[in-house]
DNA sequence: ATAGCTGTACCGTCTGGACGGTATTGTCAA
DNA sequence: TTGACAATACCGTCCAGACGGTACAGCTAT
């Protein structure tokens, strides 16, 4: 199949992603990428054909896993009551206190080529207009979505401007947005 | 001087930043960036003894040249009508336009080694703060802060999530719970 | 027999950076 | 005034190493 889920692919992946952590992203070498995940180069090469499929790869991945975590706990949510909106902060509150971004894959990917940024594209268009219909209201969607896309974003960067307890009542001030409407 | 204004030497960040956006923040190369500025392999490293000085220089001047322009924006504004805020807003929509980001250097930076991002770190943290200070209401101030910062890597990231029209009404949104407090 | 690798050898290209040279301008002692 | 020297700002070349990718022979569990 064309997206197989695979033992050895998947560790390669994730290699991918931590070694894009460790040595920076524009320097994350094929070499590498097959050591850490205790494949042979050829072996490598035999599931990702190029580095390019290999970010390419990396990028879909991250993609898919995020949606289908976010329907994970939009689903833990009662329905009706903006289950999708508060969703998205859980998720972000559950993955912001990883040491290494799940998402730092995607920074290699940029370095190699900004186009390989395209399914987060469309993936972030269409999550924005799902937020906007859970909600009703577009420009508080707007502003949940910017400021959560904010502070994602710092993680990513590791930029860590906001300390935790800043994040904690901006959070609890959004969820008071939504529930307000 | 340390921090010396020099035509040639701007020429070289100039180019450096315009390739990083061109070529990917990855596989920005000195030669490519001697010959974009004019200039020769060994002139440029006459000004900037290694690509990581390069790339650090490409950091300070981009923050300080932010800051810069972000304090001039504050000083057409009223005093004492949270000026900052508002001038943190207006910047953003000053940059916002072009087509190339003027933060596009700092990626090639994140890509070289993600440490290269403390100036960014540090000046971020100021500003949030300036903007707290400014607010008096330190959660609107979050909200505000966040929110921007997710439009401007959006921004970064060439993402084009939200439409010119969204964008509009949320900065406006947004200066109306300013105006608010 | 085939899928899924391992391991090695190799190639062409790119790139950071070292290095030696050059032109211009300024300084300063004799 | 002039000659020696030095600092600045650059040019052009060269090289060692890293990297992406190919090729191919072999192993092994199913």
């Amino acid at each position: 199949m064309v997206t197989g889920r695979n033992e050895t692919r998947d560790r390669i992946l994730q290699a991918a992603s931590e070694l894009a952590w460790e040595t920076g992203p524009g320097n994350l070498s094929l070499d590498a990428v097959a050591a850490k995940a205790g494949v042979s180069k050829g072996g490598l090469l035999y599931h990702f054909p190029s580095k390019s499929r290999l970010l390419e790869a990396t990028v879909e991945t991250f993609v898919q896993e995020y949606d289908q975590t976010l329907k994970a706990r939009e689903a833990d949510r009662p329905p009706g009551s903006h289950a999708v909106a508060h969703a998205y902060l859980d998720l972000f509150v559950e993955q912001h206190v990883c040491k290494r971004p799940p998402s730092s894959g995607i920074l290699a990917a940029l370095a190699e080529d900004p186009s390989f940024l395209n399914p987060v594209r469309r993936y972030e268009r269409e999550l924005l207009d799902r937020i906007k219909a859970d909600l009703g209201d577009p420009e508080l969607a707007m502003i949940l979505y910017c400021a959560i896309s904010g502070l994602k974003s710092s993680d990513l960067l590791s930029l860590d401007v906001a300390k935790p307890d800043e994040i904690k009542s901006l959070i609890e001030r959004l969820r008071a947005l939504i529930s307000q409407r």
